[in-house]
DNA sequence: ATTCTTGCAAATCATTTGCACTTTA
DNA sequence: TAAAGTGCAAATGATTTGCAAGAAT
């Protein structure tokens, strides 16, 4: 996807394309780790000197409420950002705190709710990753 | 239980059983709607006059890490508390915020992490729940 | 007596907001 | 050019912390 269809997808989900929303969800979709807002920010900000916290901030919000990307609150105090390539869990180390993706579809329940309209799972184990583990 | 047995059940877990700890406890026993800080405090304040925030975190940090309580971060910023009585997942609605507790087991891709040790599973739905749909 | 807990107030830190300026369509 | 977005600095609000006093064993 290019700058131009980037420019493109976001307009067809109501938002305007300026340049800092382009970066920022182009960003998102090569990063794969969960980034917070400051990692966001500090990968950025060298390259588009005058951008601030508060448009990263602002940004992230206007892609959640569109639904483009998904907030994770699990670890610590940050959120964390997630561009959700394919229905997939997460899992939280309790030590090291990376949060990995988990390959899963959509479990049974989600469909077993009656009156209850679902528009997002979210699905997060946590405990020991196998790296932590064997660290002793 | 009464609060003699709490006494013993706190100690159990390796938890000194405090005045406010017990009644703490108690009522997260006897709340089922994932009360926030704020709340647990102003309910239990007026019965605990000395009562202070400071150690109502503390004390529900220390639940936590002692797996008594589960911590969601779900709707807002404030943290919610759950006092799992069996395995549940939960509703969030994007409107009124309500958690709602969801009737389930534990999904089977706990089981097929290789490597994973797993001592924790939260699923949370998020949507519109039956009343505010209706509501409109 | 020593160790752990509490309560208060101040500190911290992520996130939001108000407003003047700039950019986009 | 009108409407919306950006950047900065200050404000907010949840949570943590330092420390002196109190309770438990």
């Amino acid at each position: 996807m290019s700058f131009q269809t980037l420019d493109q997808f976001l307009r067809e989900h109501g938002i305007k394309a300026s340049y800092q929303r382009v970066r920022i969800f182009d960003f998102m979709r090569q990063t794969r780790t969960h980034p917070s807002v400051a990692q966001i920010y500090n990968e950025l900000h060298p390259q588009i000197p005058s951008l601030s916290l508060a448009t990263v901030y602002n940004t992230l919000n206007l892609f959640v409420e569109k639904g483009l990307i998904t907030e994770l609150k699990v670890e610590g105090d940050e959120a964390r950002y997630d561009y959700p390539y394919e229905p997939h869990a997460h899992f939280v180390c309790h030590k090291c705190g990376t949060i990995y993706d988990v390959p899963m579809g959509t479990p049974q329940a989600c469909m077993d709710m009656d009156g209850f309209i679902v528009k997002e799972t979210q699905i997060v184990f946590k405990g020991i990753c196998p790296s932590c583990r064997d660290k002793k």
